[in-house]
DNA sequence: TTGTATGCGTTATCAA
DNA sequence: TTGATAACGCATACAA
């Protein structure tokens, strides 16, 4: 059954003894078409069941309405959170989303990138790849006339549309609370070294202590690669010290689950020989009987709307074309 | 800076001077274009930065290397999970994925298919809408010329490609580990009753429950909607009944965790007053200090892996035109 | 109000 | 081994 190759405007105007170029136009609700023809167009691309080829148009008008997305992994929450968002406000501005996970591989990132220059989409939306410095990203924004809006992992350089959580802010209030809860060692792990959310949290937790007028130690900060053994090393790490912290700031939600169960197999008590607070703010803590202290939610579905919105505003009405855009919102601590 | 519009064949071809059909050749590794042509014809391409316009490659081969996936919601494990399988697949054999999220909204699903079939998709991978009736969908596979296969959630019809769980095997499992452990009152909260999915836990239910020589009670079935609220309600109707069951199995992980809770609240000891078993295996119970007896893990990756095999084997090497392919997965009860 | 002609970038057919 | 030409389906500038 089937099999017909689909009609074009063409078959509608012969059929109609009329020229394509009125078809087309009566389709498209061109002013200029007398009602009448209009309507007689329309019924007989219903009757042929005309649909047009968006590839034609795509060609033609040198317009794709499709929007890449690239994540480093979409089963991680954050991510999968974004996406949702970020296919709300594609479908309401009529656009497609074409998908690429970078699993934080900076190659894959790059392919990706590349197939979506080839499909020609319209712009581009991305939350880097932990992996892929700066500089690699250089080369790729200056030969790429494509519009791109960085969210969450953004690059740390200028002239880039960006939309991205301030650490700092849900760090103060973590320690803020701390303190307020009679906590003086505070230790904090942190993710690789190498990574821009790391240096941020570094820093802000620097300045949080300060604020506080705790002293600085350094031995009460460790990184982690984010891996279960990595997360166990660390939390080792802390536990060994001669003078242990009773609170502790962790990278994200993931991470605090390896050390509580790590700091219960050394017989450590949460919420009572020591609390945790960390970023994230996963939704699963709700249902544990003894969550963490805390947790800094950093708003992934409203990071992800307000940069697909940029960027269909730079597409649509080729907005805020000679200044880049970069929008914060601030981390905000949820206690549990 | 740049601005300029991308080069084209040609101009590769005028600057050569030679014809736009041989640089074609020459780039395609035509074999009948002298190998001298062919290194002039790829050293200007690479010098003036030619990128094919696959809009209208796309065009004019009537092939987009784009698959549309159609899910229920991104940000359920399940799915995540499962577009990270498929986008996967996708990678290796170089075409690209479409996304669009259902939220279980049939009229959302339409619609995506139209956008789908706007953007001449190759092929399609739809999860169905847990409120899309079977005949909904009649009309539109008929109309389609699109291949399209189902995953996970699939039309009770037959001539459709689909591959899905046998939520009977993990459901036997789970009743005779009751049993096993002496449990002799069995309950199961299922989801809706217009559910494909919930029928099947049903029937298994009961089938599981004849083999272990345990008569039928329709008191100890009751249905949610899978909201917290219709969990809950579900959840006390259990509680409340003069013969409490001491195992229950129920709809999937999501609904589990509002009935732990809610149970909780009630005085009911988990693992001990009561046991529970549902469907998804979600990775989370390994960090709860009392999980669950056991999850019944269905396989995300491994259906979605399947399903986007088959359809690019259809749309590559046009197999299986004849045969509808339906691949069945058991689930499989994994202990806590 | 409608028709004619042209072109988007690429590939395929046919001819040279 | 290469070139000229047509065609994919549609939209639009220009003509009528």
């Amino acid at each position: 059954m089937a099999g017909n190759k689909p009609t074009t405007i063409k078959e509608i105007a012969r059929k109609l003894k009329i020229s394509p170029s009125t078809v087309s136009r009566a389709l498209n609700d061109h002013p200029s078409i007398g009602l009448v023809t209009t309507m007689r167009v329309k019924k007989m691309a219903e009757e042929m069941a005309y649909e047009p080829n968006q590839t034609a148009i795509f060609f033609k008008q040198r317009k794709t309405f499709t929007i890449g997305v690239i994540l480093p992994k979409l089963s991680e929450p954050f991510f999968s959170e974004a996406i949702s968002a970020i296919e709300n406000v594609a479908e309401e501005r009529k656009y497609t989303v074409l998908l690429g996970q970078s699993l934080d591989d900076e190659n894959r990132e790059l392919n990706i990138i590349q197939t979506f220059k080839k499909h020609r989409v319209d712009g581009i939306l991305i939350s880097m790849s932990k992996n892929t410095g700066d500089t690699d990203f250089l080369d790729i924004l200056a030969k790429t006339e494509i519009p791109i809006v960085f969210f969450d992992c953004v690059p740390d350089m200028p002239n880039v549309h960006k939309v991205y959580s301030d650490l700092a802010s849900g760090m103060i209030e973590a320690i803020d609370a701390f303190v307020d809860r009679g906590h003086q060692k505070i230790a904090l792990i942190n993710g690789p070294e190498s990574l821009l959310a790391s240096k941020e949290r570094a820093e802000a937790f620097k300045v949080a202590m300060d604020k506080n007028g705790i002293e600085y130690d350094a031995s009460y900060v460790v990184n982690t690669d984010l891996t279960e053994a990595g997360n166990e090393e660390a939390m080792e790490k802390i536990c060994t010290l001669v003078d242990r912290p009773s609170a502790l700031i962790s990278f994200n939600d993931f991470v605090t689950l390896d050390l509580i169960r790590y700091a219960k197999q050394r017989g450590i008590i949460l919420n009572q020989d020591m609390f945790f607070i960390s970023y994230a703010n996963y939704p699963l803590w709700k249902y544990m009987d003894n969550p963490p202290m805390g947790s800094i939610e950093q708003y992934p579905e409203k990071q992800a709307h307000k940069a697909a919105e940029i960027l269909f505003d730079i597409i649509d009405k080729k907005e805020y074309t000679d200044t880049a855009q970069e929008v914060v919102y601030p981390s905000k601590l949820v206690l549990k």
